[in-house]
DNA sequence: ACCTCTTACGAGACGCGTAAAGATA
DNA sequence: TATCTTTACGCGTCTCGTAAGAGGT
């Protein structure tokens, strides 16, 4: 048994599609394929049922996923926790954060305690949402802070992940100011207002699919980055859901605008993610001054 | 990674030998230094210190060890219901037992209850303790039934596993019987008694050699098997300690009588051990119904 | 000298990528 | 026909076993 066979297995059945895991585990697909099915072979039952046109879990399959996940990263966690024992690999904690927190949110919270930053040194890593949730249970992050909304979903399983509020923040729909302050796009208008969007794998994306509803908006531009967004309603190119956060220069400055009712604006979470097992000696350290700084 | 540098990591890990370890692992000795080489690799640290005459586990090594046990049996266990929800693998649940427990004890024991042996077929393996003890630890099988007394040691550390005790019997000096029902030998006598014994690798030899002083006996054959010693005190060759349960119809016809003073017979337990994380469902179920007839 | 682990080397097995084939909408 | 997976095949790599080497007691 090969822990590669696991890592294939559950990129499969993310995408349950071989082509597009393969690609995601940089092997051909004919390889890839023949490593499903050595899996298969040393579990001794089929995993996935493939017709032509889709692959779909066998209900061994789906019992399989749960300590699959699990296991993976357990072992990759005895392995690091084993360098750290040996001395070697006081490696640098990694902290997966989404794009825009990492600028925004992160800086000013990792400094408001003096602690966090003296127990070693913290490795940041920006990425998308999606990214960051498969780093977080492939086990390459000791923790994920993102933006976090009930509605959202989450591939990070209550059973296996807690969190923690470290911040709030709030969605606005914004727009670029006229000259008077007033929204050069407004929705009160018949006019079909042009929207800028964020991508399926952006976590803003997801809160923003999931909770609000999608009125008479035409999408004309569609990126991962709330910055590259920020950068476009700022040259009046459309309207934006943005975190408050993000904008609030702007806002302040009058440059941008609410360009939506009350309800436009959806209140949300800025959380901390980690596993919920025990971990090494350093992260519990860690997360134990997070939880010191814990908002609500 | 693969499996097996686990699996050679916890033969070496317990024969601290290569050489020892590379024949357990039914590979040459260069090969299952490779292995572990590769494992050590892997992980990024050396895990064995090696001097040319001894092999120790460097902290590394150790802190490897109980989470590489948890790791390489939960990966089985996986594999083993992965198969049964498939439903291929209904398998035969395994209970180890210790060779003389297996022809006395458990026939009764498993009929005691008529639910056991409904709940599916049940394997019985016999064999020595030592190697009852490897099949639990690398999760071969699912329950372990053995005669049980504090003083003896077990590798099945109490936090990975748990059990009950399901019976108990008496360990007793026992020699042959002369017409008139007096012992063959006694230990009164200067003359030196012959004496039978258990290897090291059985469990009633361990018990022993916790407990039972060491006499003015001469130790003149070896066995694992208590059926063994048995049939040698019948012949009159020599004393052993013996479980009551074995002997119990030689005593009761008087052929076989105590040769020592009630100081040498020991009280033991029969005990059913379980790994003690959450295993299948039918594992859980049959220890249900073992928990139900359980002694106390 | 003897015991134990490591290194060297040739043979075989295994997994990879490319390319063609099979299967279903 | 288009899309997705499996099969076929040549090639490189990796691991094995044998045999020699190195390091201590």
């Amino acid at each position: 048994m090969d822990l590669i066979w696991f890592e294939d297995y559950l990129a499969l059945s993310e995408t349950l599609n071989f082509s597009k895991a393969a690609e995601a585990r940089h092997v051909t697909q004919p390889a890839f394929s023949r490593r499903i099915r050595a899996l298969e072979e040393w579990v001794g039952a089929p995993l996935f049922v493939r017709t032509t046109h889709s692959v779909t879990l066998t209900r061994a399959g789906e019992h399989f996923h749960t300590q699959a996940e699990i296991l993976t990263r357990a072992l990759h966690q005895l392995r690091r926790e084993t360098l750290e024992v040996a001395g070697r690999g006081a490696g640098p904690l990694s902290i997966a954060a989404t794009h825009v927190l990492s600028f925004t949110f992160f800086p000013k919270w990792v400094r408001s305690s003096e602690k966090i930053l003296a127990l070693g040194n913290l490795n940041l890593i920006s990425d998308s949402m999606l990214a960051c949730e498969r780093m977080m249970l492939r086990g390459d992050v000791s923790f994920l802070l993102c933006h976090y909304h009930r509605s959202m979903g989450s591939r990070l399983d209550t059973r296996q992940f807690k969190s923690i509020v470290v911040g709030t923040d709030t969605l606005v729909l914004l727009s670029a100011a006229d000259g008077d302050r007033k929204s050069r796009w407004s929705l009160q208008n018949d006019e079909t207002v042009p929207y800028l969007t964020y991508s399926p794998q952006s976590g803003l994306g997801r809160i923003v699919a999931s909770q609000l509803v999608k009125r008479d908006l035409k999408k004309i531009f569609t990126s991962h980055l709330a910055a590259t967004l920020l950068s476009m309603v700022r040259s009046g190119d459309g309207v934006a859901w943005l975190p408050r956060t993000l904008a609030e220069d702007d806002i302040a400055a009058g440059s941008l605008v609410e360009a939506g009712d009350a309800k436009s604006s959806v209140p949300i979470e800025i959380r901390l993610f980690r596993p919920a097992a025990r971990q090494g000696q350093e992260v519990e350290a860690l997360w134990s001054a997070f939880e010191a700084i814990e908002v609500g």
